[in-house]
DNA sequence: GAAGGCTTTGCAACCGATTGCACAAAGGAG
DNA sequence: CTCCTTTGTGCAATCGGTTGCAAAGCCTTC
């Protein structure tokens, strides 16, 4: 078949007789245009398998419906951003599919925001979904100042009005905690990610929220903090073994290091879950496939994905700033 | 400084008091006009932080500079695309970052082959970077019939003509058998991927013959395969068990399944690598953080996605069909 | 039967780049 | 002092859409 020719809406007008601008009006269900005109271009349309031009497009309207996906390069040192970013992603990129938007993926070194005049001035992306782990409160700045839109993953900082998502960090402490000290544990530790972070200290918000309810005290050699990667979390574990031997629970801010924490507690010569109880926080994929399964504080991560996308639509089309807290919930298995 | 209106080269061609074309031609590094001009006009685009616009240019060049990372829509069931995936990624985004190429990502259902009219037909892209796990070759053929520009990941399996990229899968298995055997084992497990795979058969005959090589003879009792996932992979230690209890090593074909392997060792009453050694494949970051850190063979994931990225561009510009074979290496830790 | 109002469609300008071709200026040859 | 290259620059068309405005057709209404 000889339909290899259509690859403009001119082509399209020509065969139905009418004009480019008609052509155009159909394809964007115009309510200039009657339903049978409409109709008649569109089947036309579809028989000849036409697809418009986007780059075209995206000159006329100056838009690009394209959002990019900000984060920060992976490398070697496996932290919970790198697990975590593949799944939001994947939330993310259905969600922006849903609204007809593409997804860029912008790996971008933390000194540098440089990334913000190449995309956003060249029109290629109309905004940004900000999942840059470190040097995060920078990027942000920056993008208020060039007053470019975007959301961010994490709780809001600035005082500053800007887009945000997170997950509900007190619930998620208070819930963990109170689970462990539902079975009964009496020493229980926080074993969280670094200190200065806000969703962490909400964490120990809902942690100290649930000991205080239960009547408890918060014991400091209860406390120890890692930076989320594996080996900080066995670091910071064997410092609670060691600082509280009696301790036989915990809470830990991350599946990964929870993971780790396992292991050294074992090496330990401590049983999971019968000697230390441990909660973990994320429910990563890899949480159920853990020795022992993981219990943990579930975010939904693809729904989180799925708003963020959305959010931000909403933003670029109405200017509705969002600052939304996401639910978490309670996964038992079998650590604690 | 009221620098805000410098958008397009027909600003700086009044800035400077030449034309559009002048300023097009300087900005492309034309042969046509003087260094002095050149200069020139560099110096004032700098100065007002001149962006190009992109979807004008995209039309006009009828090229987007931009390529689609294809991969599976991500789902619970964690298997070793996933975290592989993620890290390739990285070296595709870095590699394209080198040829001014952008990366946009696509989830696709691997059911459904649309995808490729919707982002080619358009010229929102110039080509594909294939990853779907699943029904490649399905896409592999769709591909191929509308002629789509692509490089894949994986060893080429069809009688056509395509870019390809894969790991040294005969080397890689011959590598960790011929450690293994180096070490004094003696009875050595093949725990596998899917069978029908090529680059599990490829492991396959490397393993089959660093043992022939070694005068040892291939026992059908200690092959097993798994779907590279963490729980076929335990379950597939437990057959490799239970068939030959005297069993002292096992190369498995990646990491998530060696990591699984180990846990089953273990549960078994045995150590590794004292009983039994454990070699894996990939060298995901996960596998220096297991316990006990895992020997494994490695694939330069990064500059793998760097090839990919690369070879696909070299495509797009000379038409040249790469078929390229990276190397693999064998990382030494305890676990063999 | 003419005037006015709707609805439906087309013309042409515009979005911001690239590029073939024409033309102007400068240098060299006769 | 002309004429011819050679080199550097600008004009205007083009890429493929969108959209403000004008116009054409049709129906009412007086």
């Amino acid at each position: 078949m000889a339909k290899k020719s259509v690859h403009t809406i001119a082509d399209i007008a020509e065969l139905t007789g009418v004009s480019k601008s008609t052509v155009s009006r159909a394809l964007n269900d115009s309510p200039l245009l009657s339903e049978e005109t409409k109709e008649r271009i569109r089947a036309v349309a579809k028989k000849y398998d036409f697809q418009i031009n986007a780059p075209a497009r995206q000159l006329s309207l100056k838009q690009s419906n394209t959002i990019a996906f900000v984060t920060h390069a992976y490398h070697k040192d496996f932290s919970v951003a790198d697990l975590f970013g593949l799944e939001i992603m994947g939330g993310i990129s259905s969600g922006l599919y849903a609204e007809h938007y593409d997804m860029l993926v912008v790996h971008v070194d933390p000194q540098d925001t440089s990334w913000i005049h190449q995309y956003l001035g060249t029109g290629r992306v109309d905004g940004f979904i900000l999942m840059t782990s470190t040097r995060k409160q920078y990027h942000i700045k920056a993008l208020l100042e060039l007053g470019a839109p975007f959301i961010v993953w994490g709780a809001p900082t600035s005082s500053k009005k800007y887009c945000s998502l997170c997950g509900d960090n007190f619930s998620g402490g208070k819930l963990a905690t109170e689970h462990l000290i539902g079975a009964g544990r009496k020493q229980i530790a926080f074993l969280g990610g670094p200190a200065e972070e806000v969703e962490v200290e909400q964490r120990y918000k809902g942690y100290e929220a649930a000991l205080r309810e239960a009547g408890k005290k918060v014991s400091p050699a209860l406390i120890a903090h890692g930076d989320f990667s594996n080996t900080s979390g066995a670091e910071a574990m064997q410092q609670l073994l060691d600082s509280a031997p009696d301790v036989d629970a915990v809470f830990v801010n991350s599946d990964l290091m929870a993971i780790a924490a396992m292991d050294t507690i074992r090496e330990n010569g401590r049983r999971v879950p019968d000697d230390v109880a441990v909660v973990g926080y994320d429910d990563l994929s890899i949480a159920e496939h853990s020795n022992p399964p993981l219990t943990t504080i579930r975010q939904d991560i693809p729904m989180a994905g799925k708003l963020l996308a959305k959010n931000l639509v909403q933003y670029l089309q109405t200017g509705n700033v969002t600052n939304t807290v996401t639910p978490v919930e309670l996964i038992v298995r079998k650590s604690a």
